[in-house]
Order: C-alpha cells, then sequence, then structure tokens
DNA sequence: TTTCAATAGTTCCGCATCAGAATAAATTGC
DNA sequence: GCAATTTATTCTGATGCGGAACTATTGAAA
C-alpha cells in the first residue's frame, strides 16, 4: 500500500525536441522509495526519525504514545532494510542506561525544491530532512509554460548532476489545484497548467506543485520552526505577505489558498492607498517595493528596499518613520493572528525579513495596540532573508510525498 | 479504560446546611456510563450514531473508513448491550437493499447545560444529544461562589426532578482551566473558584466547566451546523463579540482563550470609541449595549437594543446608520476570519444574532470590502436569539465527558 | 417475467498491531 | 557493592482490521 511502483518511464518529452535530456534515458536510477517499505505501524516511526533524529527509541515512544516493546518491534525491521541506523548513544549525565540514537540516512536520497517568480526560478538539491547541498537560479527568458518548464528541466539535471533526484517540488505563490494544476498564478499569466506533470514528463522525476506558502509552512512544520508545536503562524514578508497557519498538528488550507487572502488586510487606516485603492493594507504597508517606493518619495531620490532599511537602521528620519509605520503594521497582523488562532509560535521569515529586526520595537507595539494585555504573546522567531529557503519548503513536498509512498508516477 | 467508576458519593454539602438536596443521598442512579461500554474500536461508531443518528451501518463505515465487515462486528455488542437500536429502514428510491438505520436511545440519559452570566443563571436538561427538554433561569441573588453554587445546585435538582442527571456543564464567558477552574470571570470578580468540584460536591452529580463560546462551539462540532464541516468559525453577538475555530476536525484554543480576545477587534478606523479607547472595536461597534447607546443619543431618548433593531427595521435613519455601520463591521470581521481560517462555513449566533438578520446588506459590504473579490464565501448560518442555546453548549460539555467517560468524579 | 447491476449487511480467516510482564543492560548516586 | 533509574528486548494474549465469499433486497433493463 505504501510503495509507489513507478511506471516505466515514457520519455515523451513534449517541450524540447533536441534530446537534450539523453542522460535520463535508460539511466539506472534508485528507485522513488525507501530503502525497505515502513509498514502501516512503521511509517509514523520512521517519519518520527526523520523530521527529529537523531533520537531515542524511548523518545520516539512517548511522543508517539506506544510503550517500548512496541518501538523495539517497529524499528527492529526498518534498521534491518538500512532505513534507520544507530549513529551513537547519548546520556545527559542522567541517571540511568544511556539511550541509543537512530537517525535516517538523510544523504542517501536527494530532492529538488523550486521557488518560480516572475522573472527568475531559484532551485536547490536537498537531502531528505530539506538540507540544502546545491543551489543555482537562474532568469526566466520566456514565460511561456513550454519555456519554463524547459528551464526547470535544466536546472533539475544541473542540480542533480551525480545524484539521482527522487522527487521535485515547485512552489508557485499562486492558487494550485491537487499539487499538479497551476489554477492562477497572475505573475506569469499562467493559468490550468498541469505544471507537475509537465515537469515529471520533462525530467522523468516524480514532480508535485503547490503555493508556495503552503510549501514553507510544511517546511517549517516538519523540519523548522514550528516542528515541536501543534499550532503555529508563517507571516512572510517580501514582494508580498504571506500566511499559512497549521492547527491542530496539520496545516491549515482550502480552495482560496493561494489567492493571496492577507495581501490587502488593513493594517493603517492612516496609510497609503495600495494599487488597488485600499488604504494602509498589507500591501501598501508591508511590502517591500511599497516601503522603497515611500522611503524614495520622502528622501527625493530613488532607493531600494534594503537601503531604506539601511537609512532607518542608520536613523534617517524618513525611512525610520516608514519603516516603522510597517513595523507597527506588521504587529497588528501578528496581533490579529494571534486573537483569531491562538498560535504557540509566530514565524516570520522571506525576503524582506530584515524590516522585523529593524523595527522590533513598532512590531511590538502594534501587537500591543490589538492585543488585550492580560494575553501572552507567543515567541516570535525571525527567519533568514535567505532566498533559498523557499526552496527547501518546495523540497519538502517532494519529501512528504516520498515518505509517505505517493509521488506521482511520470 | 473507557468506564468511570464514580466513588461512592460523600455527601459534604457544605453550602447548604438545611439538607435540601435530601433525595440526592442513597438514591439509587442509573451509573453515569453508557448500558454497555464501548471498546476502543467501537466508540467512534457510538459517536457517530449519536452525532449523526439514524445512520446506516454502510453510511458509519464510510465515514470512518471502515470496511462494512468491521461495522457489523463493531456494532453487534453495542445493539446486544441496548446502546445502539435498529429504527427502521430506508430507501431513497434508490438501487439496492435499503439501509437498515441505527440511532442511541438519545432520551435515556440526562445532562444539564447551564450559563453563567453577571445576574443570571440560565439552566437547561437536554437528552444525549444535546435537545432541550425543560429550562428555566434564576437571578443571582450574591455573586459570592458559596452562594452561586447553591443556586446551581438548586436549578439542577429542579430540573433533574423525574430524571437522573449523569452530568452537568457549566459555560462561563472567562478563562477556565482543565474544565475545572474559573481562573478569571470579572463580570462575577472571580478568580481561581474550583466551580466543577464545588458543583460535584454540592449536586452529587459529575460537573464540568469551560468558556462559554468552548462550549457553544463544541455543541456546534457535535450536533450543530457544524457537524459536517473540518473547519467552521463562530461568532456570537450579544453583550459581547465571541469566537470560536474549529480547525482540522477539531476546536482551536490555547491558553488565551477565554480573555475575549476578538473583543477589541478594530473594526471601522471612524467608528466611536469603546470604554477602552479602541476606535471602532469590536466592542464599540457590535455590541448590543454600544448599539442600544448609539441609537439612544442619536434620538435623543432612551431606547434598547432590540428596540433600536426594530426602528433599523422600520427604516429610522439614525438606527439604519448605527446598524449598518455594525453590520459592516460584523462583515470585516467575517472576512479577517475567512482570510485567516479558510473556513467551511460561518456560524452566526447569540442574543444579539437578530442584528446580521436585518443588516445582511451591509455586513455582506463589509465582506467584500476586506475580501478578495477571487475569493469565495462560505455560507454564513444565522442561529437564534435564544439564550437557552448557550445551554446546548454548556450540556456537551458533559455529554462528551460523559461518552469518553472521562466525566470526573463526585 | 427474468435477469442483471447495485447496494447493504454477515461471517469468517489470517494478518497486523498493541500493551504489559518479565528480563536484561547500563548508568548514577549512595 | 547495592539500590534506583532508565533504556531496550522478548515474549504472550488480546484486539482490531481488510477482504473474500456469501446472503439479502431493491430498481432497471432485457
Amino acid at each position: 500500500m505504501l510503495n509507489v511502483t513507478l511506471s516505466k518511464r515514457e520519455t515523451k518529452n513534449i517541450f524540447c525536441d533536441k534530446n537534450i535530456y539523453a542522460c535520463h534515458d535508460g539511466a539506472v536510477k534508485s528507485p522513488s522509495t525507501w530503502s525497505v517499505a515502513p509498514t502501516n505501524a512503521s511509517l509514523p516511526v520512521a517519519i518520527e526519525v526523520l523530521r527529529r533524529g537523531p533520537i531515542s527509541r524511548a523518545a520516539i515512544a512517548r511522543r508517539l504514545q506506544l510503550s517500548a516493546g512496541s518501538l523495539t518491534r517497529l524499528s527492529a525491521p526498518l534498521l534491518e532494510g538500512g532505513l534507520l541506523r544507530e549513529v551513537g548513544e547519548h546520556n545527559d549525565g542522567r541517571v540511568g542506561r544511556p539511550t541509543r540514537l537512530l537517525d535516517v540516512d538523510i544523504d542517501s536520497k536527494h530532492f529538488v525544491g523550486m521557488k518560480l517568480r516572475e522573472h527568475e526560478i531559484i532551485a536547490a538539491r536537498t537531502n531528505l530532512r530539506g538540507e540544502i547541498q546545491r543551489h543555482k537560479s537562474v532568469s526566466i527568458g520566456d514565460q511561456k509554460p513550454a519555456e519554463v518548464v524547459r528551464q526547470i528541466a535544466e536546472l533539475a539535471e544541473e542540480l542533480g548532476a551525480g545524484a539521482s533526484i527522487n522527487g521535485i517540488g515547485i512552489g508557485i505563490g499562486g492558487l494550485i489545484r491537487d499539487r499538479e494544476y497551476v489554477v492562477d498564478a497572475t505573475f506569469l499569466g499562467w493559468s490550468e497548467v498541469p505544471l507537475a506533470k509537465l515537469v515529471g514528463e520533462a525530467t522523468g522525476i516524480p514532480t508535485l506543485v503547490d503555493n508556495d506558502l503552503v510549501a514553507f509552512t510544511e517546511y517549517e512544520h516538519w523540519f523548522g520552526e514550528g516542528r515541536d508545536d501543534d499550532r503555529f503562524a508563517v507571516i512572510t514578508l517580501g514582494a508580498g505577505t504571506g500566511f499559512g497557519l497549521v492547527a491542530n498538528g496539520a496545516i491549515v488550507t482550502g480552495e482560496d489558498y493561494g489567492i493571496g487572502l492577507v495581501g490587502h488586510w488593513p493594517l493603517d487606516p492612516a496609510g497609503p492607498l495600495c494599487f488597488a485603492g485600499h488604504r494602509g493594507c498589507a500591501t501598501s504597508v508591508l511590502n517591500s517595493d511599497s516601503i522603497a517606493r515611500h522611503v524614495s518619495d520622502a528622501l527625493g531620490h530613488r532607493v531600494d528596499y534594503e537601503q531604506a532599511l539601511d537609512l532607518a537602521e542608520a536613523g534617517d528620519a524618513a525611512a525610520r518613520r516608514v519603516t516603522e509605520d510597517a513595523g507597527r503594521g506588521l504587529g497588528r497582523l501578528i496581533a490579529a493572528v494571534c486573537n483569531l488562532t491562538l498560535p504557540q509560535r509566530i514565524i516570520i521569515a522571506g525576503e524582506g525579513v530584515r524590516l522585523a529586526y529593524i523595527v522590533a520595537d513598532a512590531m511590538r507595539e502594534g501587537i500591543a495596540k490589538d492585543r488585550d494585555p492580560r494575553a501572552s504573546t507567543p515567541p516570535i522567531v525571525l527567519g533568514t532573508k535567505n532566498n533559498v529557503d523557499w526552496c527547501r519548503g518546495a523540497a519538502v513536498l517532494a519529501i512528504q510525498a516520498f515518505v509517505h509512498g505517493t509521488l506521482p508516477g511520470v
């Protein structure tokens, strides 16, 4: 039930008449499954080790609410088959027998995660734990699906050099259906593009597509800062404002997810207008372009987002005013999220995350404004502005499917 | 594991020296457990029948993702023991053998649900499905816990006349811990009151306490409008604005739940000030007292909430302005909830719900204002303004605990 | 009318899975 | 060295499940 038997690949490359993917043809690949098939009962054990390893049997048993005996029973065949390994003992000076730690051979499988932007594809190769091994970005020349698929395939080929890729995950800031169809990605002018199938056919590698925020949130859930939480929220800053939510141990999505539902969230009734005519919405207050433009306007000369933040950091009055307004707006968004979803953690990330570092005080002020003083504010974790982080999220789409044995055939 | 053996009741009635609860002493009660103990595997079947009955075995099997054979196996001992009954056949003209419907004998057990307000206790007796059989309200004379507990016990006694009560659930608009302690209920001046234990001791009936919104949301989840949804939100209107959320099939709570986190949600940047100084917050825009006051101020004479709504319905300009502002504010709150939690349904209820009927257009306008036009708005269900509805929620606390065998001892 | 397809429900077998008891192993602290 | 503590293993008996083969009951087509 858990194995996916990949159908013999048909080399039906409809997007590239030059056979530039020759190396795929007939190449022997490691199968896109575990070295040993976990059973229904041992799969959660394997996942727990993958997500939290190295970890002891006793710790897994506690976490999965199983008896110690069951853990021995369930882990034995996984160790036997090479899926798990004992990686040493550990003892923190506590009384009792030391733990024997289990881990997955996380570098035995490889995945590629990509993020599609308007003019750029960011791609990275990761191991089973979503850790980045190599990465590369390319500019998108022609936005036509066929041409983008060709570039994606080329990137996957290049990143996979010397290693077989078990799956590709692609994150897009748009509306995606069934982890396969790009229903609507305005910035590319796409609609109803069966991207997963197209890339799968072009590369011979199982491929999944989803909204970039969904992917990023799944990464944080499985391997990132939200790993230990039952409820957490993700807010990303940058060209747009993104939001992801995990509640009751699973991501919260719906059919509208991907439209960008918090993009025009009202943050500042006295703020500037966005292109759509909303006063002080997230787009007008928080987006990096808006911040750069408002600072530029105040200064009378053109600065970009990073320069605007540099100025704010240096104490420039105009830059501080704009960024602190943004910080307060971010705080109010955080407060709203906390009031409605009671998260145990807030993760702020994205290319524009530096804002949150610089105007942390204004952010706290904004939180306090819309938050009951008796309420406790959960830990707020700030990520890096590294663009490649999006790729880890995208890769996790493929990793999760690989682990669950639900990678699509190609 | 599923049975709760009630310890022999100690008649330690510390709140009433007159032995007015004599009938409890030594009275033989039906035990606070099912007539037959469901096993780990059959409990979900029993719950499914309780929540959705009458229902066929095949339908339960589909819903619980079990085989038809398993349903026969699991339902047989429950039928044998009298927990379930066959209640007739059913056939909608479809081809195939007619279904044989199962149901629980829902009137075999009784529960009491109560809502504590500042000056009033609302109480109702329900059956196993939370359907109200009788109800009664009393004014609170003395707000001291001991005196309120005495009134609660008296009410339970009266409502239970002629039927043994299997559990009591109490809903309070405040911060509750462990379904037992009233950590903070400002309107009563209580803090750290072990209410569940006190009522349990005074009545001899297992008692649970929780936030009224949690209780109400659980009711909608088990028996109400949210029964078929994996995600839905509850918004209540009245003296305060309440919010409850179910995501991924379970209620979303946290330690701050009960403070009233949406009470000062910003709805209208040009709105009136609330007592705490927030401009256009939910308290100032939506609360029934605020609406009544703002209409009164405009008219120059005192009207109450219902009169204000009557005037709005009749087309009075001032009343319409105030109520439509409120409707738009409600719409913006709904939009915010939809944008963050992507519910499949919005349930609006509470004593003040009539507002939503009267200014439905303004509400829709408010939703549209903060909602991406491409996004679909989920069904919005309006409840009744019946105060007794709160009691069904409170009763569900006891019903759920009864069903899971986790009613506390007394 | 007969036959067929569809749906509901039962019985039974074999496999998967679990908790708990008994046991062993490896440590700290006394 | 000994007790207490924690980890891990090896059993056994019980529970729970799907799936196959079967019966039951209907509507629709032949």
